[in-house]
DNA sequence: GTAAGCTGTGATGCATGCATCAGACGTTGG
DNA sequence: CCAACGTCTGATGCATGCATCACAGCTTAC
C-alpha cells in the first residue's frame, strides 16, 4: 500500500513526507489550534494507519514541546506562554548570534555573496511593498547564517526551537505592516558588514542585536515584520 | 555493575523511573558502548514489557540524539564524532555563557550564595586532593548557574545537549588528574565575581572563556578534569 | 576461485484486541 | 439547591500476532 504521501500546502512537490511531519504540519498550519484534543483514533482515521505509529508520533511532538501528554487522558496542543516565548527569544537570540560568530570567523565566501544577493532582492521587495516576498527573504537570511556556521547541533537545537516558535509567528505573520519592513534590512547589513570584516565578536554582537530589536518589537506588537 | 533499574542518584527515593530514563540510564552507564545494537525484544524482556512501549522508547532517544534507529535494521547507540564534540561543545559554551548572563542580570542573592559556597568547598576538594569531590562540585557549579538563569527553555536544550555528552563525559572522567583539578576554580570564581557585580556581559564572556578553556582541554587531553 | 543470485533467519513496522482509567453525567441524600 | 457518589463512556496503555524487509550465508554459474 504505498499511499502517495503528498504534503498539504499544494506545492505540488510530493515529497515522502513522515508522518512526524504530518502532524505536525497539522499543528504549525493552524488546523489545531493550541488547547486543541488530538485523539489517536482520529489521527489514526485521517492517515489511515493505526494508532501504533500515531502514539509514536505525538510522544516525539511531545519531546519537541509541541504537545502535551496528559497520561491516561489524552494529547493537546501546547500553547506557550508568554513567559516560554521570552525564553524562546533569548535563546533565538543566543543560537543566531553564535551562528554569525562562526560564520564570521570561517569567512565563507558562498554565504557571504548570498547574503550580498538577499540584501539586495530585500532592497527591491521593500521598495514594492511587497510584504510576503520580504518576509521570505529575512526568513532566508537567517537560514543562510545557520546553516553557513557549519555546525549541525546548532541547526538541531534551532531548528527544534524555531519549531515551538513556529505557531506564534504565524500569528505574527499577520500583523506585517509593509510601511516598517525596512526597519530590519539595515541591522542585516550590519551583520554582514562584519562578517565580512571576519570580525566574529562584532558579528555575534550585531546580530543577538537585531535578533533582540525584533524580538523586543513582536512582544510589543511595534514591528512585528515576522522576523 | 550498576544498579540497573532504580533510580542512579543514589538518593533511595526509588522514584518511578520512567522507561526512557531507564534505557538512557543503560546506555549512559556505559552498559551499551557506541556501536552496541539495542534489540527491541532483549530490551522488551529486559525491562518485563512488550516491544510497545520500547519501541516508543527508542524513538524518543532517536530524538535525544542517543541512539540511531536505521529502519528496518535496527537501533543502535549513537557514537558522536569528534567534530560533533566540537559542535556539542561550541553550543555548552553559548549555553552556559547565556545562563551566566542571564543569572547575573538578575543578581539572584541565593543563587550566589551557593556559587561562594561551592567555591569555598572546591578550594578544599583541592586541598585534599578529592578528584571525585571536586568533579561533583564542579558539575553543580554549572547546574547552579543554569538552573540560575531561570529560563526553563534553555534548561531543556541544555540538558539534551549533555545527555549526548554524557557519555563521553563519562570516559573522561578516568583521566581525572588531581595533581590539576584545581585550574579551573581561578575560572569559576572569575565567574562568580562577575555575576556579584552584576556585569552580565562580563559574565558571559567569563563563563565562556571558562567553558572554551576546559573543553579545549578535554578535547586535547591535558586537563580533563571532567568539567 | 570469484561473483552473482537465492533462500533463510531474524529483526523491525504495523494492525488489532483487551485491560485500565480519567472525566462526564446522572442520581441520590442532605 | 447543592454536593457527594456511583456508573458509564470513551480514551489511552500495552500485549500480541502477522507482514515485511535487510542482511548473511549458501548455492551455482562461469
Amino acid at each position: 500500500m504505498h499511499q502517495t504521501l503528498v504534503d498539504q500546502d499544494g506545492r505540488g512537490t510530493a515529497k515522502e513526507m513522515t508522518l512526524l511531519d504530518r502532524v505536525r504540519g497539522l499543528i504549525l498550519g493552524g488546523d489545531f489550534p493550541p488547547g486543541a484534543p488530538l485523539s489517536e483514533v482520529f489521527l489514526a482515521q485521517e492517515f489511515e494507519v493505526s494508532r501504533t505509529p500515531i502514539r509514536e508520533t505525538l510522544k516525539q511532538l511531545q519531546h519537541e514541546g509541541l504537545v502535551e501528554i496528559r497520561p491516561k487522558v489524552g494529547t493537546f496542543v501546547r500553547e506557550p506562554s508568554r513567559r516560554e516565548i521570552v525564553e524562546m527569544f533569548q535563546l533565538k537570540e543566543s543560537f543566531e548570534g553564535l551562528a554569525a560568530g562562526l560564520l564570521a570567523r570561517r569567512g565563507k565566501v558562498r554565504e557571504i555573496a548570498i547574503l550580498e544577493r538577499n540584501i539586495e532582492e530585500s532592497d527591491e521587495a521593500a521598495a514594492d511593498q511587497d510584504a510576503a516576498r520580504y518576509a521570505e527573504l529575512v526568513h532566508e537570511f537567517h537560514q543562510t547564517i545557520i546553516r553557513g556556521a557549519d555546525n549541525h547541533k546548532l541547526m538541531e537545537h534551532y531548528e527544534r526551537l524555531m519549531n515551538q516558535l513556529a505557531y506564534h509567528r504565524l500569528v505574527l505573520r499577520t500583523a506585517e505592516r509593509p510601511g516598517r519592513i525596512s526597519a530590519s534590512t539595515a541591522e542585516h547589513r550590519t551583520v554582514l558588514e562584519m562578517i565580512k570584516a571576519k570580525d566574529h565578536f562584532g558579528a555575534e554582537a550585531a546580530m543577538r542585536n537585531h535578533v533582540y530589536a525584533s524580538s523586543r518589537e513582536v512582544l510589543t506588537g511595534s514591528r512585528a515584520d515576522g522576523d
